[in-house]
DNA sequence: GTGAAAGCGCTAACAG
DNA sequence: CTGTTAGCGCTTTCAC
């Protein structure tokens, strides 16, 4: 209303001294009623406690950081915050440190595989300890990153031993599933592969393999295709053309992705043809229909990353990957093969 | 192999005082170069970037933030990272202000709203200046940190003069949509509202309001609902019972999550009930039905958030906030009012 | 062109 | 119990 306000101070930042010459003490006294060290005289606390409340000072976390060379800090690194995946990870780590009392810093490489490094390297400089979820580097880079940043924790990589790793068994997971499609009576079944460079689809491939070779009897053919929804989409003619009856898809984005399409064709999912996604994002129990998926519980693997994390900043050595395996979720986007599908597929193939 | 690995020195970090004996110069010389200051000598300085490079020295962000007094860092604040509103919205900061060589780090509250203001305050202390994406504290709270935090930009709150403030027009937004669905001849809508205390909904809610005021015809009833697909999900019945023929839902979220419930109980959208959200988050373009939303360029709502906040960082001075209007897009899930759909519900709720 | 030294704000011995 | 003092690692006058 007024038209004067009064401009606060530019803020110029208070200092401990400025406590300190309110109060008539000494910084350090300042400083040990802060951080509740060593008896202070109550009235003494009392007092700096008040003028601190009053005044609105909060201690400078550089200065801090720098003079206790730690912070209670630790850095998470992503490769890409919109991606559902890394969510719960995420999460789970932050949950975890913070109940032990320490800050979570996070920094996105926005997909960029050259600046990883360099950002890492920063944020680390910045804090007490890193993790890295599924960092795109290549593998001399990571090894050489790993050695400057101790302690660090990896998510979803291999490392040498300089690193805590905690990651998904992908292989296992997509045996898993085919398996499940396997008892359902599919014999031909797509893989719509995701990013080449990646390492879980790389993964996921090698799984496959073994698949192949145990089980002859059933067909899986790999399409390459992508990670996000727009690639699942797209997908759709080389599914056709492969003639399968059912479809894991790299991820579930991917899967939801193709269902849509499929809508929009007017195949019927899973009647005309089944479904599975992968990583268990939390839309997928709702979508239409409900997707069926392989679940990690990704917010332990983040806290267990955090447990292993926390041993290494505090000297014990402690060097086993903690392995996590996806759980099979059904849903009702697979079903039994059925013969109506051929002819369903077959009447598309040959209207097209 | 070997079983002898040479343990790589238990990384006492180098020092600028390492580097500057290693090249046989002082510290300053060695800054000097680092930040290509005052013209060194080249042969020393190539000696000086040779070393750094050899042992890979990377100077502590700490120490020079703490002697700088600036950290070309910014600090994001958001209430939760999984929530893909905001992706988009830290994209755009991020990519901006990455372009003017600022680096951003990320703290989540996970929808903590008493542990904002510490969080918010820790942050900042480390970067030079700060953006809260819609933070969940009270008004006055927010007013009193801000004091303190300044310079700081404010996404979708309403602030006082210290700070600058970018917001997306939801009144505005949610009018576009009401009239949508009246031109499609629905006089009977359903406005799914979202958390009591989001300034967004409330918004909505008065946008909501203005419209009744000029179009009597047409009767919004609002549904306390939520900000989640489950909230959606649950809100069937409510819905069924106001006898709407069309759904405005809080956001895409809750929407998708009707959609995913009105396809188990076997009403169709939009044929039977006609359904739109709000945001237009990556997966509305792919749902089945694909689904009818208002759009933000949040992207651009974050870069203008940074440009504004560069701005007061250099100190000028500019406190007019950024309005972003939401603009309709329409996709499958809304269609004309028609009369086999009172059938349908009046079906429903008799058969209930 | 380069080095010495002071200082950023805080903490942690070490005295008293 | 409290104050004095010496750094934490880097930048930056100010001399040389």
């Amino acid at each position: 209303m007024g038209n004067k306000r009064i401009r606060k101070n530019p803020v110029r930042p208070m200092r401990i001294s400025d406590i300190a010459e309110l109060a008539g003490v000494s910084n350090a006294t300042v400083s040990r009623v802060i951080n509740g060290f060593s008896t202070v005289n109550e009235d003494i606390a009392q007092r700096v406690r008040d003028i601190i409340k009053e005044v609105g000072y909060v201690p400078s976390q550089t200065a801090r950081s720098l003079s206790l060379g730690a912070s209670e800090t630790i850095g998470v690194v992503v490769p890409d915050l919109s991606n559902p995946m890394y969510h719960e990870v995420l999460r789970g780590v932050h949950r975890a440190a913070a109940a032990d009392g320490y800050r979570v810093l996070v920094a996105d490489t926005l997909e960029e595989p050259r600046g990883e490094a360099a950002v890492a390297l920063d944020i680390r400089h910045r804090t007490d300890a890193l993790v890295l979820i599924a960092p795109r580097m290549t593998r001399p880079e990571l090894l050489a990153l790993l050695m400057r940043v101790h302690p660090a924790a990896v998510i979803n990589r291999t490392t040498g031993e300089n690193a805590v790793v905690a990651r998904v068994d992908y292989a296992a997971g997509i045996q898993t599933l085919a398996d499940h499609l396997r008892g359902l009576g599919h014999s031909r079944i797509a893989f719509l592969s995701g990013p080449e460079q990646s390492r879980s689809n790389q993964d996921r491939q090698r799984g496959l393999e073994e698949y192949r070779a145990a089980h002859a009897e059933v067909e899986i053919i790999e399409i390459p295709t992508g990670s996000g929804f727009d690639d699942g989409h797209r997908s759709w003619e080389a599914v056709r053309e492969a003639g399968a009856s059912a479809v894991m898809a790299f991820n579930d984005l991917v899967a939801l992705g193709l269902i849509g399409r499929l809508a929009e064709e007017g195949v019927r999912v899973p009647e005309d043809i089944s479904v599975a996604g992968f990583d268990n994002i939390p839309f997928a129990q709702y979508s239409s229909p409900a997707l069926t998926t392989m679940a990690v519980d990704l917010g332990e693997l983040g806290a267990s990353a955090w447990r292993d994390l926390r041993q290494e900043i505090e000297g014990v050595e402690r060097r086993e990957a903690s392995v996590f395996t996806p759980v099979l979720q059904v849903r009702a986007s697979t079903a039994p093969y059925s013969a109506r599908l051929d002819e369903r597929i077959a009447a598309h193939e040959t209207s097209a």
